[in-house]
DNA sequence: CTCCGATATGCAATTAATTGCATATTGACG
DNA sequence: CGTCAATATGCAATTAATTGCATATCGGAG
C-alpha cells in the first residue's frame, strides 16, 4: 500500500496527470519506488475512489486531453498518518550479487562482464545526479521544507550509486585475480 | 523468475530443505532477494516439476520430517543460462526516502525518529555482518570460486549498510539544523 | 499436564506487479 | 502520404508476493 503514498507525495508538490506522474516518477520518487505507467493509472483510479485526490480532464488542442489529479484534504492528512508510521526496512532485489553466489558453476568471465555493465550503470546515475545537483541544487544550506527532503533524496541516490561504483571495483578486482 | 534461480543458486552449496534455505536466505542470498517460507515452498514445488531440483523426504526422529531438495543436471544449467544473462537493475523500494519527500507536510520530528530508528538498523546489520566476516573472512586474500563469490556479497551488503549509516547521519544534521 | 518455542510444511485468499496489448492525437521526417 | 515518436490513458491476463491460517512433532519450562 506504499505507491499509492508515493503517487500522494508526489502530488503534494503539484496537480500532475497519469503521464506527468510517470516521468517524474523516473527522476525522483520512483528511484526509491519504481512504477510503471499501468500501475500508476490504475491506482490514482482507486486513490480517487477514496476521495484521497480529484480528477480533472484538462481539454488540450495541440495533445491528448490528459486527466489532472489533485491531492484532497484528506489525501494529505492520509499522507501525515502514513508518515508517522513504523517505516519499513529497504527492500532490494539485487540479482547481479545473486549471480555472483553462483561463482565456481558460472565462469567469472560472465560475472565480470556484467559487473562492467553495473559500474557503467551506476556511473551514468551518478552523471543525471550531479546534473539535477547543479541544476537544482547549488547551495544546498538554505534549504527548507520540502526542497530539503528531496535534497536529501537526491544525496540518498548519489551515495549509493557512488557505493555501487565502488563495490564493482572491488569485486571487478577481487575476480581479475582470481581469473 | 528470478526467487527461483536464487534458490537454485543456494543449492549449489548442498542440498537443503525449504526450512532451512528460509533461514539461510535471511543471511545471505536472501539479504539481495528476500523471501517468505511460503514463497519459497511453493518456488520449490514448481522447481520440482521442472526437473530442475530433487525433493528426498528424510525421516526424523527428534523432530518433523523433512524434503531435501537437491539441485540436478538441468538445474544447473539453468543457471548457467540465467547466469549469462543481461543482468535487470536493482530494484529498490525504500519507504524512508519517500518519506522525507513529505517534508514540509510532515513535520520533520517524525522523520527524525525514523532516521534515528533507520540508522539504528544499519548499524546492527554491520554488527552482524562484520561478526560474519571475522568468522568465516579471515583471510579473503586467499578465497577462490563459490566462497570469494558470498565473501563479495558481504561485501557488498557492508558498503550499502555503511553508506545507510552515513546518508542518515547526514539527513538528521540537516533537518536539525532545519527544525 | 499444559503451554510455548523451535522445527517443518503447506493451502487459500487477496493484493501488488508485470506483460502484452489497445487506442487516439499531433507534429515531424522523408 | 505513410510512418514514426511523443503524448496520453487504459484493459485484460498472468505472475509474483503478501497475509492469514492450518497442521504436526518434540523438548523444556512452569
Amino acid at each position: 500500500m506504499a505507491l499509492a503514498h508515493a503517487i500522494l507525495v508526489t502530488l503534494l508538490d503539484k496537480p500532475q496527470s497519469g503521464y506527468e506522474l510517470g516521468k517524474r516518477f523516473d527522476k525522483t520518487v520512483g528511484v526509491f519506488w519504481r512504477a510503471r505507467h499501468q500501475q500508476i493509472y490504475s491506482e490514482l483510479h482507486r486513490l480517487a475512489d477514496k476521495g484521497w485526490v480529484t480528477g480533472r480532464t484538462v481539454t488540450q488542442h495541440d495533445r491528448p486531453n490528459r486527466i489532472e489529479y489533485t491531492i484532497t484534504d484528506r489525501g494529505r492528512a492520509a499522507v501525515q498518518a502514513w508518515a508517522a508510521e513504523t517505516v519499513e526496512p529497504p527492500s532490494v532485489k539485487e540479482e547481479l550479487v545473486v549471480k555472483l553466489f553462483a561463482l565456481g558453476t558460472v565462469p567469472s568471465a560472465v560475472i565480470r562482464e556484467q559487473l562492467r555493465q553495473r559500474r557503467a550503470l551506476h556511473q551514468r546515475n551518478l552523471g543525471e545526479y550531479a546534473q539535477v545537483m547543479a541544476r537544482y541544487y547549488p547551495d544546498p544550506a538554505r534549504l527548507s521544507g520540502p526542497a530539503l527532503g528531496r535534497y536529501l533524496g537526491l544525496r540518498c541516490g548519489i551515495r549509493s550509486e557512488q557505493t555501487g561504483v565502488d563495490w564493482c571495483d572491488e569485486a571487478l578486482a577481487a575476480l581479475a585475480e582470481a581469473s
